[in-house]
DNA sequence: CTACTTTCCGAAAACGTTTTAGCGACGTGG
DNA sequence: CCACGTCGCTAAAACGTTTTCGGAAAGTAG
């Protein structure tokens, strides 16, 4: 095994594809070949490289391949909450959606502040992203980037103001009409709904969902109306209080929100109310924390925003390769029961 | 205004250097100098070159850029659990002690998955990034990435279980001791410790920090010993019906977390016990959606996870710059006072 | 022996930037 | 008029890849 002992590679940066070709005896585009399985190369001399790519632990520059391919395999990721619940999700899905492999990503947290989302924007275009993923705080449209970017973008979990972009989000309405039916089928027929901010559109889009789902069985809401306030346990408790007064029946309270249901189960059981054996709660975000710590765990409305966030990535791709789409695409939300639920004896 | 017209730049391209260049009719060196504030570049020029720049609405390659100054300008954050509670402070933390101007983050959620972690390491090395901060999903040591990775490492939350390391924890011993002090300080002398999982380094630390403030007022643990069990509500519950039975006199817990103080309080509640009146309750973790929305809104600790976060920022940034450090590092813990404890009348 | 493939390999350009070295022009002091 | 700085600018190298093109060597057919 005769080496020429060139020199090794500078200290302390790590090896370069040239390191890598000296020490197999081969040039730079040889070396370049035999490790991306390209042909006109030797089964001998691939294998030579190969060795010495494993020895010297090689690893590709990526900043060098992004200039010659012209793509960073990189896309951003600007989110306006980074503590928020609903941008992890996402963001996880995305993540494993791209494979960790081929495209990595770039995370910029714009905290709701306009100027330091343009200064991130920035920041990530200068980066060369392939792609832009923007995932809001709050369910409702946002004001677009705009189509200038020069790069793709996709919106999740809140859409973008302008039909002409692409976002995908959770089908607040069929939510709504899914916890509902959920509550039919366990026999109720007296059903509340308590949910919070009526300047949220997605609160609007699940009672939308809840009344239309109560109206095939030609029943109206208990309570009369759609219980509008805050997304707070406080809130919950409250409504619940006035709820028990005016409809001493009720049978199920839908929640707009988990943190609502929480509010609404301690109401109910200080108010001496079984659950779910008198009545039923049932939730809305799956948030695990507080959906499987209560008492009894809480049936919920899964908006799966892991799938959305896959979803998300899914398009990004495309829109990439140069497959563009636009507009809002709604995904199903899903049931998650636990015990806050159950047939009518 | 004679402007010569040559070809603008390639179509769907972002603007070079060598655009803004030509269209200053200037060389691309005295752009790149003018640009940077260097000098050896004319008034005039400079300020011909900058509106060129603007114009074209021109932003540097950065990986270009990263490629001659051999550092990409990026740092990786490698987190084993997304969803968590606990990263994402400290991520937030992190990404803003970089400034987003220097430096961006590169995510990668690791899962707690051995392989799938080293494939991340790669994908990140292989991006060229200045620096490493490894963010676990608990307070317990990790195993150490090792030394020779060619850029510096910060471990946060989790520290290295290599000393050689740098590490950055929050101080869990004297967060105990923060508890009980306030707890003394409400003229409470009967004080029980409900907690969570025995085989968390975090839970006797925390534990220690408790009974040693104990000592120094000759007191002791109500319960007469430290209650481990899960970080649950459920176990918040629990062990709240067991001390009563034990300590009628009880008249304050310390809960290892948040989700545990919220069982407490149920628990108490049930039994007929007003809080903070009778017995007062205090959190750990100061988790808003549980410690907000409790009845009554809880007191805790906060760890101060964004805190941690930026100070990994800055001993990365000091690291990267050549001055690195060892060892782990506590960072103090803050009491948020809410309403679960007052004063003893 | 010549002409022509086929197979394997290397030289060089390109990506966009920063930096170094050098080159004219101009002014200044002798 | 000459030596010498200084100032403003440009050419070119460098960073680490990928890719194109051409060339050498060897094999095959005539």
């Amino acid at each position: 095994m005769s080496v020429d002992e060139v020199a090794p590679h500078r200290r302390g940066r790590p090896p370069t594809l040239k390191d890598v070709a000296s020490m197999a005896g081969v040039s730079i585009a040889t070396a370049s070949k035999a490790l991306n399985n390209r042909q006109h190369v030797g089964a001998a001399t691939r294998q030579r490289v190969q060795s010495a790519a494993d020895a010297l632990n090689f690893s590709p520059n990526a900043l060098a391949q992004g200039m010659v391919a012209q793509r960073s395999g990189t896309v951003g990721l600007l989110t306006s909450d980074l503590v928020g619940r609903f941008s992890m999700p996402v963001l996880r899905g995305a993540e494993d959606a791209f494979g960790s492999e081929k495209m990595s990503v770039l995370l910029a947290d714009a905290r709701d502040d306009h100027i330091r989302q343009q200064h991130h924007l920035r920041a990530l275009l200068s980066r060369r992203v392939d792609g832009l993923i923007v995932v809001g705080a709050q369910p409702d449209p946002r004001p677009s980037l705009g189509q200038d970017l020069g790069v793709p973008v996709v919106y999740a979990y809140a859409p973008s103001d302008d039909p002409q972009d692409m976002s995908v989000v959770a089908d607040d309405v069929a939510g709504g009409r899914l916890a509902v039916d959920h509550l039919i089928r366990c026999g109720r027929r007296t059903i509340a709904h308590v949910t919070g901010d009526p300047t949220y559109g997605a609160s609007h889009d699940r009672a939308r969902g809840a009344v239309e789902r109560l109206a095939e069985e030609g029943l109206t809401l208990a309570g009369g109306e759609v219980m509008y306030d805050s997304w707070s346990e406080a809130w919950g408790r409250g409504a619940t209080r006035l709820l028990l007064d005016r409809e001493p029946a009720l049978d199920a309270v839908f929640a707009g929100s988990d943190q609502i249901a929480r509010g609404v189960l301690d109401a109910l059981l200080e108010a001496g109310k079984r659950v779910p054996e008198e009545v039923a709660v049932i939730g809305f975000d799956n948030w695990e924390v507080l959906a499987t710590g209560s008492r009894p765990p809480l049936t919920t409305i899964d908006p799966a925003l892991e799938n959305l966030g896959r979803v998300a990535a899914l398009r990004l791709a495309s829109a990439i390769e140069g497959r563009a789409g636009h507009g809002v695409e709604s995904y199903p939300c899903r049931l998650v029961t636990r015990s806050s639920t159950a047939p009518l004896h």
